[in-house]
DNA sequence: GCCGTTTTCGGCCCGACTGTTTTCAGTCG
């Protein structure tokens, strides 16, 4: 049982209690111990199997470690079974709805008996839902409009997307002069892989003008709510935008608030209340009885000021090590663009590529990278057109012609080698030898047990002409879960032969994700950050790839690729 | 259900907006 499965039943849990009207802060309990459990690297299978006391854990009490070990030991909760029989999965439906909550979707439940979306839909329809106590035209009809949204909607889109509409309609704002600042917050800010809504943040004297001029952006399909100072659409079928309009001096303060996580703003807040303090999106205040002081809140640097705090990175707010940090007096110096020397993994036209060795020199040039290595894939993915010994050793030919013919950049001899199915790379030992840089990939058999994958992988680690593990997990956002790899026995034998493990920057895989990358820098493992560019513009991906490693708290020490080249062979073992 | 340098009870972040309401609950972020 791993620790996503144990963090997933006590969700499931919460969600379910929700509609039989449990103590809210029961079920808020069950969400921060998954939570928890969720970003942890130690297994708790592990933990129990050793008998370690898991109350020992931050915000995992008595019910909840006895819930762990059931679980471990017998794989399932007789609890959630039970409650299954009460209330069915595909009522959790409805809370997709927007406007419905739990509170509501269990009165349709318990007294309509509805509980799936069809059910709901029909009874709206016949004009069933109005009935209800608390109920009335109007909600009705937002239910009926929910449910296409619903359907449509319960999919993030990723950050790269959310980041292109951003900047269109960063644009449009830019036009209007009512506007004295403007910044987005929320996941997107925090550059999460995936973004639910965006949030756009302004400070104006004049908010009407500046909604009016917000309402005016061309790609918005429909009003949600309009306030005085708020006001939420939606742009195509699902993705929402929220406009929030502040006085100028709150504008540090609902940037903080804003940008969240929420859970970082509720261990803030927290600890706000233990000095006295009140912080929401207008400020901070001082608390004196009745009697409220502003004392902070022009910008986030004098709110987090306000209790001490230094001004967290987005990235970090995720209330999983940044306060600890803070309190150690060690906030790391994260990783940026511009530390980025190299970048170790990129494909041409010999394999599934669309641009030659040269144009992909050039513009990786133009970038301000001082090496690339040619990575195309070996032949057992056939279908890029992968190459075998002979052609490998032909392409590296022309990696000197062109390196020959490029000055300012060095192109280096690589290969993506496949990691077989039956174990076992698809390139000779021979040839694999001469190669100034190999990463090895899994590309088949994704769906093998852990034991035969992970062995697989920490092989390909163990092969000494192997410099790197590129995408480890294989995992595709919303389109395709992980390998079953145990990242922990990859992580060590990373760490003890001396590899390299790709964060690889495609905003799709983003594949070591954030726990991942925290762990290498717990266990030593050094990361390399690549774009896996199979064109010119894939080259620009590197910034998404940081993102990503900032979210894992990692330094520009902990990245190979900020090292040169020189520095870099001394790291893998290459003769300088 | 969890937690505690105001500690074993009593609190748990906080405000905007909406719809259904005569003063507020539910939802959302």
């Amino acid at each position: 049982m791993t620790n996503q499965r144990i963090a997933q039943t006590l969700e499931q849990l919460a969600d379910l209690l929700e509609f039989t009207g449990t103590n809210p802060f029961r079920l808020r309990a069950y969400r921060n111990a998954a939570r928890k459990i969720s970003a942890m690297t130690d297994a708790i299978a592990t933990m129990v199997e050793r008998g370690d006391d898991l109350t020992k854990l931050d915000g995992i009490g008595k019910s909840v470690a006895e819930k762990c070990v059931t679980l471990v030991e017998d794989g399932k909760l007789q609890q959630l079974d039970d409650l299954l029989e009460e209330v069915p999965k595909s009522v959790l439906d409805m809370l997709r709805i927007p406007g419905l909550g739990p509170k509501r979707a269990a009165i349709i439940f318990n007294q309509l008996n509805i509980s799936t979306l069809d059910q709901l839909k029909e009874a709206a329809e016949a004009g069933k839902i109005q009935e209800l106590d608390g109920f009335a035209a109007k909600t009705e009809k937002a239910i009926l409009a929910g449910i296409a949204i619903a359907a449509a909607a319960g999919q993030r889109i990723y950050w790269s997307e959310a980041d292109a509409i951003a900047q269109r309609l960063r644009a449009h704002m830019a036009d209007c002069s009512a506007i004295q600042q403007m910044e987005f917050a929320g996941s997107y800010r925090r550059g999460k892989e995936t973004v639910g809504d965006l949030d756009l943040l302004v400070t104006s004297d004049e908010p009407s003008r500046v909604m009016e001029h917000f309402a005016e952006f061309s790609e918005i399909e429909s009003e949600i709510v309009s306030g005085d100072t708020k006001m939420s659409v939606r742009i195509g079928d699902a993705f929402q935008v929220d406009l929030r309009v502040v006085p100028d001096d709150a504008f540090g303060a609902a940037l903080q608030y804003f940008t969240g996580s929420k859970e970082h703003n509720v261990v803030l807040r927290g600890m706000a209340k233990n000095r006295g303090l009140k912080i929401n999106e207008w400020g901070v205040f001082k608390v004196d009885g009745e009697q409220e002081t502003w004392m902070a809140g022009r910008d986030e640097a004098e709110v987090y000021g306000a209790l001490d705090l230094p001004v967290f990175p987005p990235e970090i707010r995720q209330a999983r090590f940044e306060f600890q940090w803070a309190e150690q007096g060690a906030l790391p110096d994260l990783i940026t663009l511009d530390d980025i020397r190299g970048d170790l993994h990129m494909h041409t036209t010999a394999s599934d590529g669309q641009n030659s060795i040269d144009e992909m020199a050039a513009a990786a040039k133009k970038l301000g990278l001082k090496y690339i290595a040619i990575t195309d894939h070996s032949k057992r993915v056939s279908m890029a057109n992968g190459l075998d010994d002979d052609r490998l050793l032909a392409q590296w030919d022309d990696v000197d012609k062109a390196n020959d013919s490029i000055k300012g950049i060095t192109i280096l001899k690589g290969i993506e080698v496949d990691i077989l199915e039956k174990g076992g790379l698809d390139i000779s030992d021979a040839v694999l030898e001469q190669a100034d840089w190999v990463t090895a990939s899994v590309h088949y058999g994704g769906k093998q047990d852990r034991e035969t994958i992970t062995k697989r992988i920490v092989d390909a680690i163990a092969h000494p002409s192997v410099s790197a593990i590129s995408h480890p997990t294989g995992r595709l956002i919303n389109q395709r879960e992980p390998y079953e790899v145990d990242m922990q026995a990859v992580m060590m034998a990373a760490a003890k032969y001396g590899k390299l493990l790709e964060l690889n920057a495609h905003p799709v895989r983003l594949d070591l994700n954030e726990l991942h990358c925290s762990m290498a820098r717990e266990m030593g493992v050094s990361i390399v950050i690549n774009t896996d560019a199979h064109n010119i513009p894939g080259l620009q991906m590197m910034r998404f790839g940081i993102k990503q490693a900032r979210r894992g708290g990692l330094t520009k020490d902990a990245v190979a690729n900020t090292r040169t080249w020189a520095q870099m062979k001394k790291l893998i073992g290459k003769p300088a």
